[in-house]
DNA sequence: CTGCATCCTCTTCGATACTG
DNA sequence: CAGTATCGAAGAGGATGCAG
């Protein structure tokens, strides 16, 4: 029997999306290309996709050679980086999300919402510099939001962040509260931290220097400078601003 | 129920994976920015698909804004353009293409030859500036094949190249004898017009002068420029040049 | 907890035939 | 030419289990 997944072309882009155009994996490659190398740093960012699928797609890419699986000697743990082929997806990847961010409407991009995904994506892209020299703790919260959702904290200490749904017991530095819509937007830059506390949907208090800072130390998703193509009707529910 | 084939993550890169990541969306991509504009055209390039996939991958193509569907006023014909959004995914396209080149092996590249997929490309891509200015037949002849897969005209006239796969009944200017392996290996840049006719698995006879520039003429294929990363192992049953 | 393997259901895809 | 219709096969998702 003929494969199925083989499009029996020669031709470089068939040969080529055999490998990265399969259901999950240009998701996998980006959480790669954002530096997690754990299976459950990746299923981490990738909640929907089963622990079986995440297998088997990370077998495929190593046989492809994209990256490569490394066990500790113990075989503790196990780590999955980036081949010099992987690193060089990276364009690939990141173009596509250019493409994305450019010509997919805010509509449709703003319908699918997890707070789980964007603080651990915020986690990831958060820049200390503004912070004092200590341990900062942040609190954000989404009142609208079923409780166990609705409370996150980051807990800043020199360049690592550290992303809780619990409370740590710190004393809270920064307290923010929104509406999950808000902070997406936000953060997918279609809308700023400016705007949104002055349409009064966001609430930051707490620190006034960190506080004025926010837009820097959110450190917006990697696509977020770049702008739409595409016309952004106003959002059902998410009135402008006066 | 949950649709399936959404990802549900709010990243432009999985927003854009869901419209151009799916199975042949690439390839359908890859003709519309070679050219292609009508269904059986499309069909032509992507033999292995079927009709019905690729009306639907149209259709949702054209939903996403990427092309549009321009039928003729007594809906005689039917169009597919690409839209700007549609014209800024070549990039995409090309570099998926360009990866696949540097990185997948040789090997498994010239495992899926088809030579009508081969010569549909050659059409599009050959270049007519060394040839006379008239109608000029080249007859293309894959001794090892089927007798109806073996034998190919290319009738080149002004800008245009058309491809028959039957006798046109023309007088033949200059006759190409070789295997499929060996002509795919030219077009995608891993050998040569010169190495092959050294090696004796290429032969040409007729027109001297065109005969002379065939690596021009022949126009390789959009990415054969880009040199391979990975090591080519002598492919089984093609020993290299002495 | 991490990193999978199994089992089962549901959806999608491919092959082929057929239509206006 | 430009697609639909049909149906069996393959692939993806979900739940669960389990070893280290």
């Amino acid at each position: 029997m003929v494969s199925t997944q083989s499009y029996w072309q020669f031709c470089p882009v068939a040969m080529a999306a055999e490998i990265v155009c399969t259901r999950w994996t240009p998701l996998i490659l980006r959480e790669l290309v954002s530096g997690s190398t754990r299976f459950s740093d990746l299923h981490r960012g990738l909640p929907r996709i089963s622990p079986t699928l995440l297998s088997k797609r990370l077998k495929q890419l190593e046989e492809a050679g994209v990256i490569r699986r490394l066990a500790s000697p113990n075989n503790e743990t196990v780590e999955y980086q980036l081949t010099p082929a992987g690193e060089e997806l990276k364009t690939v990847v990141f173009d596509l999300g250019i493409w994305g961010q450019r010509w997919i409407e805010t509509r449709s991009s703003l319908k699918n919402l997890d707070p789980s995904l964007l603080m651990w994506d915020m986690r990831r892209n958060l820049d200390p510099t503004p912070m004092p020299p200590r341990r900062y703790v942040i609190q954000i919260v989404y009142p609208e939001l079923t409780p166990g959702r609705r409370h996150w904290w980051l807990i800043v200490e020199g360049k690592a962040t550290d992303l809780c749904n619990v409370d740590p017991g710190f004393d809270v530095d920064l307290y923010v509260s929104t509406d999950l819509h808000t902070m997406t937007a936000i953060w997918m830059g279609v809308s700023t931290v400016e705007a949104e506390l002055r349409s009064g949907r966001l609430q930051v208090t707490g620190d006034d220097r960190v506080r004025s800072t926010m837009q820097q130390w959110l450190g917006l998703s990697p696509f977020a400078a770049e702008k739409k193509r595409v016309p952004s009707p106003a959002v059902a529910g998410q009135p402008d601003t006066r």
